[in-house]
RNA sequence: GGCGACGUACCCAAGUGGCAAGGGGGAGGUCUGCAAAACCUUUAUCCAGCGGUUCGAAUCCGCUCGUCGCCUCCA
């Protein structure tokens, strides 16, 4: 299995520290408000490098923290007129509600800083006693000089930093470079006893602290958005590299950003959209399929008319789901019939039932690449059709699907797409798009227009059919009866 | 200014040395009482441009153009 390391910026072979064992460590959010859609993918990514993990057999211990006392909380607590913990509290609810929806698992440990002051004291304290830290003015300042490999992972170096001009120039500080590690608290601010009087923790400080704490010196991947390599996993390898001695992550893995016409979405410039803004209009796996469809790493540009292309997709992948279905239960009710059977298109479909296990891992052990993890599972889904369209029955045929169904299975599960019946796939369509029919008034219209239909009354059934249609109902006249569904426009 | 990424069809997107996956859309066809779905054919002799390495490059190297990101809180 190969990972994209961006210490090296090369995918590099994956070896895990213990053997089998995997511990990786996820930065998580700020929950000082609700989270976006950038949220969302880094959230999705590595929920689906984890399982792909489990899938392969390791025992991954997945830890991703809630920074839940910083600036913009204080600020937000300030704004609403609330407790700076009621703040924190809320939106870590809000961060579950959102990211059950979209199918991202629980971590294993999901750590907050301020559950971890102890910890982080006793890494400053040492810091201190090291030389790599100085208190200044009640705060304790990290010494970017007295850690020589500063920049590895950023590939910055001190002197551009400085030619930037935009690094903080604070007189607390010795180098503007340096940053906290233990804030002296402001009037009015929360804080906690320190040796350095009262306080609270800067930012990086606290994945340091817990990372040692819940997964050890050394951790197989750290990862979160890219954004976070400059400055905040550099500041955590200058700080936990000191302190330990040792290499604080073996991989360094990273996800791109959404752009929205091609500019970065961000809180500051304002250009986001909420994750359950989309949840509005789009069925919460269409947003999962689109943020799975590119590589982790790749800039994808957000529009509705991705979603719309997501959408059409995951209904070509529901519809398949029930021909399979509806195939799978006719075989059993004619499984005595004379199969044709070994012809091209029942060749076709062995020769990529055959390999797609194999080309499925091949994709994803290759720096998850889920992308064309898909692409597998939609050119299974085209042979699928095809086979189905060449109405082969009996036993060999039954078999083959359900092989079909079975690998259509693995994948899915791995990704955690595909998880639903085609049934529920529309019926939960129906809410997304708001239309105020249930699955029982649209089955009382289809028992209406077949009792047209066998009067040959055509007129009646097609008016029917019209009339559900423009509702966003389509209505599907098949063998075994009429079936519906929700209509992708 | 420093560092880095990217540029594949109408749109999205995989592909890091050997005949360009997959999805969406368009056009034509098969099937159907009419539809829908599905399938078939078609939509990149070519991968931003120009040079180079190689028997062979979208894939490696160089340059040019373009887009974006980081250098400030940010997934």
């Amino acid at each position: 299995m190969k990972v994209f390391n961006s210490m090296s910026g090369k995918k590099e072979d994956f070896v895990p520290i213990e053997k089998d064992k995997v511990g990786i460590y996820a930065c998580g959010v700020t929950v000082y408000d609700y989270s976006h859609i950038g949220h969302a993918r880094s959230a999705v990514v590595f929920d689906v490098i984890r399982r792909y993990l489990n899938y392969k057999g390791l025992a991954v211990k997945y830890v991703r923290n809630f920074t839940d006392i910083d600036d913009k909380i204080i600020k937000r607590a300030n704004d609403d007129g609330i407790a700076w913990d009621e703040v924190s509290r809320k939106y870590i609810a809000e961060y579950y509600t959102d990211m059950d929806r979209l199918g991202v698992a629980r971590a294993d440990v999901e750590p907050k800083a301020t559950d971890h002051i102890q910890e982080m004291l006793n890494v400053i304290k040492a810091l201190v006693d090291m030389g790599h830290a100085y208190v200044s003015e009640g705060s304790v300042y990290f010494a970017v000089d007295s850690f020589r490999d500063y920049g590895k992972l950023s590939g910055k170096e001190q002197k551009d930093l400085l030619a930037g001009a935009r690094v903080n120039i604070e007189e607390k500080k010795r180098n503007p470079s340096d940053f906290a590690l233990w804030k002296a608290s402001k009037e009015g601010e929360p804080w906690w006893e320190s040796p350095w009087g009262k306080g609270r923790p800067g930012w990086h400080i606290e994945c340091t602290a817990m990372a040692i704490r819940h997964l050890g010196e050394s951790i197989d991947i750290h990862g979160g958005g890219a954004d976070l390599i400059f400055p905040h996993h550099e500041n955590e390898i200058a700080q936990s590299e000191a302190f330990t001695g040792k290499p604080f992550a073996r991989y360094w893995v990273h996800n791109g950003f959404i752009t929205i016409d091609k500019e970065k979405m961000s809180k500051s410039l304002g250009n986001f959209f909420t994750i359950r803004e989309i949840l509005e209009k789009y069925d919460p796996e269409i947003i999962r399929l689109f943020l799975l469809s590119s590589h982790y790493r790749s800039p994808i540009e957000f529009s509705n008319e991705q979603l719309h292309d997501a959408e059409s997709s995951l209904d070509r992948y529901y519809s398949t789901v029930a021909r399979i279905n509806e195939f799978l239960s006719a075989v059993q009710a004619t499984a005595q019939r004379t199969p044709k059977n070994d012809d091209a298109v029942m060749g076709e479909l062995k020769a990529v039932l055959d390999t797609f296990k194999n080309r499925f891992e091949e994709a994803m052990d290759d720096d998850f690449n889920t992308a064309l993890a898909i692409g597998h599972v939609f050119e299974l889904i085209r042979v699928t059709n095809k086979f189905l369209d060449a109405k082969h029955s009996g036993g060999d045929a039954q078999k083959l699907i359900g092989q079909a169904q079975e690998a259509l299975h693995i994948a899915g599960s791995v990704l955690n797409l595909f998880q639903r019946t085609p049934a529920k796939w529309n019926i939960d369509l129906l809410a997304t798009r708001k239309i105020p029919l249930t699955s029982i008034d649209i089955e009382q219209k289809i028992e209406d227009r077949k009792a047209a239909r066998q009067n040959k009354d055509w007129t009646l059934a097609d008016s029917i059919r019209k009339e559900l249609e423009e509702m966003g109902i389509l209505l599907e006249d098949g063998k075994s009866g009429t079936g519906w569904k929700v209509k992708i426009v």
